[in-house]
DNA sequence: ACAATTTAGTTGACTCAGTCAATCAATTGA
DNA sequence: TCAATTGATTGACTGAGTCAACTAAATTGT
């Protein structure tokens, strides 16, 4: 593509966007506020702490505008500025309790329009629109803080995106066949079976809604637990987001007493070897076989705890 | 719900969007023109021939204050209306040479924006920031043509796809809990791992790129034909492409010599049971259980071909 | 140290972008 | 054929947002 058509085709998305959020911000014509007010009561009610100066460069305002916004919210009772005791010229603007409580409703409002449009959507898009959301952002603006990474519990779907999502990645790195997917879809799926949440565990890695990690822990009896179906997106390599969840697996054997935890992997996966060497794991077999087309080196290591 | 932190981060984007365009538009202030009046001019300019009404309706502007706009566009020699033949209350809408010169020099002020942003991106960057513009457009824009609708055969990645998608869905439908989605995943991850191209089958329907409805068809030895996962997204609802989908197993399973069809489903899946029983399919046994948490009626149905 | 300059915020005065209600004219529907 | 609906215009209004002038505190340069 050109740069003049990637121009035409941004200046494009502008037009509909900005048709889109004029539509979107309806949501706040019903209350008592002006978009500008809104944006305010936001950009406060988000930041709990933010001076004005702050907030006129953040939000492209006039100082005289942002005054007397400011000058009508303190008399409503939703703010209350304190002098700055650094430089007694500025002040910290702050939302009282009442101006917390419109601000959740204006997060409500706001809510229900974007929640309403993502219901028009099948299962899956609004996760694509969001990602494609953060691209635009974090390229466009640098400053952007990613939002925070969490680890949590599985719960459902969480199995079916991660047979999906390492499917399709050893499937177009590594040319696996479907072979792959149906015994990983196999194995996960006797994981949530025979599940024993006494023993077993299943951690999702997860940043602002969209998954981008996993590991399985399952007893394989004899005091063995095994390691499975380790995955991180993409996305988020490199940040050793693969070191946490094994260490969170060999945190978690150990507190649950079993003396070993053993996994099979492929040689090729040379960063996940990495991590596992880290860990202190030993390679203790290897064998060459064709499961998944081409011919690839499996190994199984294991870990004395 | 992980539906909350999607629109948290939706939310977030649009506020960013919001100041990032009043920066962009930013570039019209430079000109005789409003924002609105430059949202009119671009409009007309890029469709060449519009009505009022659609202007109203896709700008969402207010038909008065259009309607003062055209006036004074036309009183600068900026646009010409001609009466609708079709419709005489109605007018077309159309840029004069002088109108396109004006409109050519918002688009060179609004591309100078733009570029000075790409400027200072690395390479390829602007290229992918333009992706996820349309990957957004494309799902929000409900004007934007439907992709057409595939049928095709499974990959790598489809088997994934629907074990998540109707573990979510069945779980927040109905309240299924993770055995649902274990057992499904078993089903799947066997149908991949014994697959016989022969006698087997999986059709995946899609658009654009992204899956909305699934059905596979397994041997169940003795000439029959067992249907199983039949799942249409909520967004591709009422299409009849459930039918479909039932159909081409239909025919499937006659081409391939099978003696008759058998399937299991849940007596509370209504629209699916529709669709079973139009095909032809009877009904021969029903046993209550509670596999997945709540009391549910199983039903098996058959089909003789 | 201290005048000169810059920065944070406020106030007065204004205007024009955008809204609402009423009206006319053409079209549609029962 | 007559009532209801739809497209477009006009009159009357207002309040969101702007601009310039000013005060007070902080910073800079010599």
């Amino acid at each position: 593509m050109s740069d003049s058509a990637l121009i035409d085709a941004a200046r494009d998305f502008n037009r509909f966007y900005t048709n889109f959020l004029g539509v979107l911000n309806k949501a706040y014509l019903d209350t008592q506020f002006t978009l500008t007010d809104a944006r305010v009561l936001f950009e406060v009610g988000s930041q709990e702490r933010v001076s004005a100066v702050a907030l006129v460069r953040d939000l492209h305002l006039d100082p005289a505008y942002l005054s007397r916004i400011l000058k009508r919210f303190k008399a409503e009772g939703l703010m209350e500025t304190t002098p700055d005791p650094d430089d007694r010229r500025s002040q910290i603007i702050s939302v009282t309790d009442q101006g917390r409580q419109q601000f959740q409703d204006l997060v409500r409002r706001s809510n229900a329009q974007i929640a309403g449009r993502f219901d028009k959507l099948a299962a899956g898009e609004p996760q694509n629109v969001v990602a494609a959301m953060k691209t635009i952002r974090s390229l466009l603006d640098p400053e952007a803080a990613l939002p925070p990474l969490v680890i949590r519990p599985h719960r459902s779907g969480d199995i079916g995106w991660i047979v999906e999502s390492q499917a399709k990645f050893y499937s177009e790195e590594y040319g696996w066949d479907m072979r792959f997917e149906g015994l990983i879809a196999e194995v996960a799926g006797r994981f949530l079976t025979n599940f024993d949440p006494a023993m077993e565990y299943g951690w999702i890695a997860e940043r602002g809604g969209i998954n981008i990690g996993s590991v399985l822990m399952t007893n394989g009896g004899d005091g063995i637990a095994k390691l499975r179906l380790l995955y991180i997106d993409k996305s988020a390599r490199g940040l050793g987001l693969g070191k946490t969840l094994v260490d969170e697996c060999i945190r978690f054997a150990r507190a649950k007493g079993y003396r070993q935890i053993s996994l099979w992997t492929n040689d090729i996966l040379s960063t996940a070897r990495t991590i596992y060497v880290k860990a202190g794991f030993q390679l203790v077999s290897e064998e060459k076989h064709r499961m998944f087309g081409p011919e690839l080196n499996g190994q199984t290591w294991v870990l004395d705890l």
